[in-house]
DNA sequence: TATCCCGGTATCGTTGAGGTAACCAGTATC
DNA sequence: GATACTGGTTACCTCAACGATACCGGGATA
């Protein structure tokens, strides 16, 4: 199986969401993280996946799961278990996120200051504009 | 300079709106391909990028232009004249969409056919349902 | 009997990206 | 005077994603 997810991996109030690329939908990138080294319970992804409804969470994998990212295994235990895993396709994802991260690193920070900087001007007149 | 655009780069009715990664905005990625080759005016991004309309042309580059990926250079001409160009930073974008593009070459086909094969069966009944 | 656990549903509301349609200023040309 | 061209702007609307909150069924446990 696989270590206990650390429920900081993902930090909610980190730059990614100024990160001009996106894997899937919202979580679909962390929820691939999440399952990188193994299958993971529904109760297990939501941990680290800080703040996600029960209800996007099922979105989320079901239309992972639709589109051949997971697969779903449900035991006829009790109380219940499901359990979610990576497919071969999903996986592949990775090197997309791995590429995404290294952009992050190297190109974020200038990204994010020249957001700020353009902040500072106020409105450099796009056009010459007349108001009588 | 550079060579006109191919009013036709871009197909509309192509599966890329089901390819789990973006660029940026609806529009960013095609908007720095279009740039790839040299500096392009207002209306000649409008070609390529079928059915976009002005207003949100105008939003794509204005933000582009805040996060530092283009540059707007306006000539004092009549009729007048507007360049955007790609800045460093957007041209270093283009590696990210690569990857994607090679994802989607790679392995498009098998998630648009698992997204095929699981709208035919109605529902695999998820967690025993019990409807009185 | 009561409560907890798990893996969800059901219902409602908010938000923002994106689209539609119309309009504009200044110059040049017919 | 009318029209066209360029590079936009403005007001309005739609729709899907996302979120908040509450609830549920069935067995195990206290």
């Amino acid at each position: 199986m696989a270590e206990p997810l650390d429920p900081e991996m993902f930090d909610p109030v980190c730059p990614s969401s100024a990160m001009p690329i996106q894997i899937g939908d919202k979580w679909t990138a962390m929820v691939v993280l999440c399952l990188e080294d193994g299958a993971r319970r529904f109760t297990e992804l939501r941990g680290p996946l800080r703040g996600i409804t029960p209800k996007v969470l099922t979105q989320t994998l079901r239309a992972m799961e639709r589109d051949g990212l997971v697969t779903r295994t449900a035991y006829d235990e009790n109380p219940p278990r499901v359990e979610y895993e990576l497919t071969d396709l999903g996986r592949s994802l990775l090197i997309l996120i791995d590429a995404a991260r290294a952009w992050s690193r190297d190109h974020l920070p200038a990204l994010l200051e020249a957001r700020r900087a353009h902040e500072s001007i106020p409105r450099p007149a796009l056009l010459k504009r007349s108001r009588p």
